[in-house]
RNA sequence: GCCGGGAUGGCGGAAUCGGUAGACGCAGCGGAUUCAAAAUCCGCCGCUGGUAACAGUGUGGGGGUUCGAGUCCCCCUCCCGGCACCA
């Protein structure tokens, strides 16, 4: 055995025993319950970064764990390969967007080799493959039969100078980010995936799901929307529309209908376009409204800006006349496209009628009586829940009744009833990009949009393309276009959108189960492996990524391929990885990011960090805060290098000890140091057990050990019960933290006894089993040159002993008045009584008690004792 | 703007059911070893006052419940994630 720790040689050979034994390859027939363990694939971007590692390694640790407590686990591993920074890397370095990716798979997965992960590569997939999308294709011919997708009109952001569509992402302050030209939206035909037709489903499942965090399973609750509220029709007023008809609008506070004032319709809506043909200013400021990108965020931010349209409708319960206005804050995507108005109750309404002077009429009064009149200043108390007033018969009603009245009301005339609104629209999959999966349809002029039969799939993406960021390559690509209507045979033209890349990502997790079978999308092996049982990804993917996979997994169950809802059993969303940066302004004002490895930091003398200087000129730079990693901050670190200067173990136990895995993680090269020098220690001590320890190996740990061996042992089985404590609740910083206290604790034994070295080979054999899962490769060597077994991954996991875990006595914190004032010793079975007088009787009770009689006596048995005088 | 989350020493974090705040590690300080350094080992380490014993104070800010609050309730501030075409 080597006395120095050296991670390169016993990683590589642990690599080795783990590919030569085939050790972590999934079957399905085996008599070990299944574990699916599965991290989020990667986007093969270029390099691995720390945020892959961190998903990667707390996936490992599941994985390695199960497998050690008797499970028979699958951890699969493949590539999200479709994508727009493929096209951004074709246009900027003239490579082919499949070369590109390719390559970067190619280098990736070597990156991840020496990560040492439990992986089964055999069943290794990417989604660019032909292999794979063509069952994404099959499946998107069998959904558009079932009407489960469908084509309508959709929002896109159009950039008038590349003649291109943009992603959100690259609209930036209202432009183009390679042009800079001014974004519209724009109206495109698209293919759209019914999930709202599974949203009752997604939202009440929910609660099947038990091992989800809250907060995900809140925000997609929030998601979801379920609003129930009730739809109003306003008929149109003949005198000033033409035609017959009533505009519908939706509202969850239908008590506040007798206060609507005007209605207001998106820029879109068909009142909107009735009006602006007949008047050129209005149609100006619909053009306005149809500027700047299309994501919410921007839109829920702007100016509300609004204009009268000169129409008017007839309110359905009073019979009132009421202006219609566009308004830029009424979302065509959402519910009708049109809202009714009552700026005395909804804090947008009222300050869009104080803008445009529309009247405000005052029909709640709240509860408590906050107010009596509308002020020129909103408070939140307007929108309050009370009782109606100025509301003729429904005067009196409370929020309840006056729904139920009003929606009967509105019900017996025809204008309306009860009705459930969701937030969540329908997914639109349309993409006019060329990296992504072809949608499989022909468009003829005769027959209409037909699914590509099964005999003509997969559609292939031609690979040999060039880029120019004007549109998709595939539009200007008759081979590709140009084909034979499936149906009656004329010439047609083949679909050349490509499917969102979600879309992939939504069903990958099945296919793992059954990669090699070219005859099916998924078989029987799926059924075995499936639902994941343990899923690790970013927070950021809470809602969509999940969401989609909810759907789809109740697709494929629909259409009977899996009998499955619910795809991932358990979820542990991982915090991002995030460190210093720092930098330098240029003359231009413009900072210039400097990567932390070119920083020294001078500390003051309780170590608080005074200022950074560049290493290479030895001047100042700015301290910029802690950011994530990225490559804007420049404040990435390379895990590869991390891996050639400590090993892999260090890397994977300073991720893992250095925060719980949900929350962000900061980099820290100290911290990657300590994870270092513990390892070193771990190894010393294993060394130290060979050649000092050496006779206690199989020698048995007498029934009476004197008091200070007990109490190591004891301190060492209570660290385990920790360990594994936490490991139940995925808390992994403290299961590494209890580790390195055993390692502590092993170290205070004496040498040369014989009882001591016996416990010894006992905690070195737990220590050694708790850090398995973390630090695999240093587990795997000294497992067996301290000749502790064969593998250690077939070795049991520990568990604590209870004659290792007794104790006679137990100490009590003493409280006065709820202070802390000492502490006293009882045996482990005293009675509460004889707690009480021990406690009363200890010198600090009757110093601080001064003499008064105690008032009240508080007793937490095994915890303290609480005087109250 | 809307939805979700977070804030504890110089730093990362711990505190299992409302019961010893700061485990474990990093940084720092002091010492041993060394010709010297690295590495290693030992000790100290929230803040204020005190030589010390000890006392006071302390979990983003304000209020409340309780014998007792980092933990529960109300209000506020700041930071982070998502918002439908980044993945």
């Amino acid at each position: 055995m080597q006395d120095k720790y050296q991670p390169a040689a016993i990683e590589a050979a642990a690599q080795d025993h783990w590919d030569s034994t085939m050790a972590f390859r999934a079957t399905e027939d085996s008599p070990r319950p299944k574990y699916y363990c599965l991290s989020m694939f990667p986007y093969p971007s270029g390099k691995l970064h720390m945020g892959h590692v961190r998903n990667y390694t707390i996936g490992d640790v599941f994985a390695r764990y199960h497998y050690m407590r008797g499970y028979n686990v699958l951890q699969p591993m493949g590539w999200d390969a479709f994508g727009m920074p493929a096209e951004n890397a074709a246009i900027q370095n003239n490579v082919p967007p499949a070369k590109w990716t390719y390559d970067n798979i190619d280098y990736m997965k070597d990156q991840l080799k020496r990560l040492g992960f439990a992986v089964d590569w055999s069943r290794e997939i990417a989604t660019c493959a032909p292999e794979y999308y063509r069952w994404e294709q099959w499946l998107f011919t069998r959904l558009f039969e079932k009407g489960l997708i469908y084509k309508r009109l959709g929002t896109v952001n159009w950039d008038p100078v590349d003649e291109t569509v943009l992603a959100n992402e690259q609209v930036i302050d209202g432009r183009g980010w390679r042009s800079g030209a001014l974004i519209e939206k724009r109206e495109i035909p698209m293919y759209y995936m019914r999930i709202t037709a599974y949203a009752d489903e997604l939202l009440a499942a929910l609660d099947t799901l038990p091992d989800w965090p809250e907060q995900v399973k809140l925000m997609q609750k929030n998601w979801i929307g379920r609003s129930e509220g009730v739809e109003a029709h306003f008929p149109y007023d003949a005198t000033s529309i033409g035609e017959a008809g009533a505009l519908k609008v939706f509202t969850t506070r239908a008590d506040t209908l007798m206060g609507a004032t005007y209605v207001a319709v998106a820029a879109e809506h068909a009142l909107a376009m009735i009006a602006a043909a007949r008047n050129p200013a209005l149609a100006a400021f619909i053009e306005e409204c149809k500027q700047g990108g299309m994501a919410e965020a921007t839109l829920a931010t702007m100016e509300k800006k609004g204009m009268d349209t000169g129409l008017k409708v007839v309110h359905p319960l009073t019979g009132e006349s009421l202006p219609v206005w566009v308004a830029n804050y009424v979302l065509m995507g959402y519910g009708e496209g049109a809202v009714m108005a009552v700026p005395a109750h909804d804090e947008r309404d009222f300050a869009f009628a104080r803008q445009y002077g529309l009247p405000i009429r005052m029909v709640i009064r709240s509860t408590e009586g906050r107010y009596t009149e509308v002020s020129e200043q909103w408070i939140d108390a307007y929108a309050e829940y009370g009782q109606l007033v100025n509301s003729g018969k429904y005067d009196g009603l409370d929020y309840q009744g006056a729904v139920d009245a009003i929606a009967a009301d509105l019900a017996a005339k025809g204008l309306g009833q009860k009705r459930v609104q969701f937030r969540r629209r329908d997914w639109g999959i349309s993409r006019q990009r060329y990296w992504g999966c072809p949608i499989p349809m022909v468009r003829c002029d005769d027959c209409g949009d037909v699914p590509v039969p099964d005999e003509q799939l997969p559609v292939v993406l031609p690979e040999d393309v060039e880029l120019t960021g004007r549109g998709s390559p595939l539009t200007r690509m008759p081979s590709f276009f140009e084909c034979a209507c499936p149906r009656c045979g004329k010439p047609a033209r083949r679909e050349t959108d490509t499917m969102d890349t979600f879309v992939e990502s939504s069903w990958y997790f099945l296919r793992y189960a059954s990669n090699d079978n070219s005859e099916a999308m998924i078989d029987a092996r799926a059924g075995y492996w499936a639902p994941v049982d343990q899923y690790i990804g970013g927070i950021e993917h809470a809602i969509l990524h999940l969401l989609y996979s909810r759907f789809f997994t109740r697709a494929l169950r629909d259409c009977g391929l899996i009998d499955l809802s619910e795809p991932f059993a358990r979820l542990l969303t991982q915090g991002m990885v995030v460190a210093s940066s720092y930098y330098r302004e240029d003359e231009n004002g413009n900072k210039q990011w400097i990567n932390p490895t070119d920083i020294s930091v001078t500390t003051d003398e309780r170590g608080r960090p005074v200022n950074a200087t560049l290493k290479a000129d030895g001047l100042p730079v700015t301290i910029g805060g802690i950011e994530k990693m990225s490559k804007s901050k420049n404040n990435g670190v390379d895990p590869l290098s991390m891996i050639e200067q400590y090993g892999a173990d260090t890397v994977r136990l300073f991720i893992m000890f250095a925060a719980p895995p949900d929350q962000q993680l900061e980099w820290s090269d100290s911290g990657v140091e300590g994870a270092s020098r513990f390892l070193r220690r771990v190894w010393a001590f294993g060394y130290g057990l060979l050649t000092e320890h050496g006779i206690g190996k199989n020698s048995e740990i007498p029934s009476s050990l004197p008091a200070p061996l007990a109490d190591v042992r004891r301190e060492i089985h209570t660290h385990l019960k920790q360990a594994n404590h936490d490991f139940a609740k995925h808390q992994f910083n403290t299961v590494v933290s209890a580790a390195m206290k055993i390692l502590n604790a092993l170290e205070k034994l004496p040498h040369g006894d014989a009882s001591a070295s016996a416990i010894a080979f006992e905690g070195f054999s737990i220590l050694l089993r708790l850090l398995s899962p973390v630090t695999p490769h240093i587990a795997h060597a000294l497992w067996q040159e301290c000749g502790l077994g064969d593998d250690i991954l077939a070795a049991p996991w520990p568990e604590p002993k209870s004659d290792a875990l007794a104790q006679d006595e137990i100490e009590l914190m003493l409280q006065i008045n709820g202070k802390l004032r000492g502490s006293f010793r009882v045996t482990a079975d005293a009675q509460r009584s004889d707690i009480e007088t021990t406690a009363l009787a200890t010198e600090a009770a009757q110093r601080f008690m001064e003499g008064k009689p105690a008032k009240k006596v508080v007793t937490v048995p095994g915890r303290l004792v609480n005087i109250v005088v």
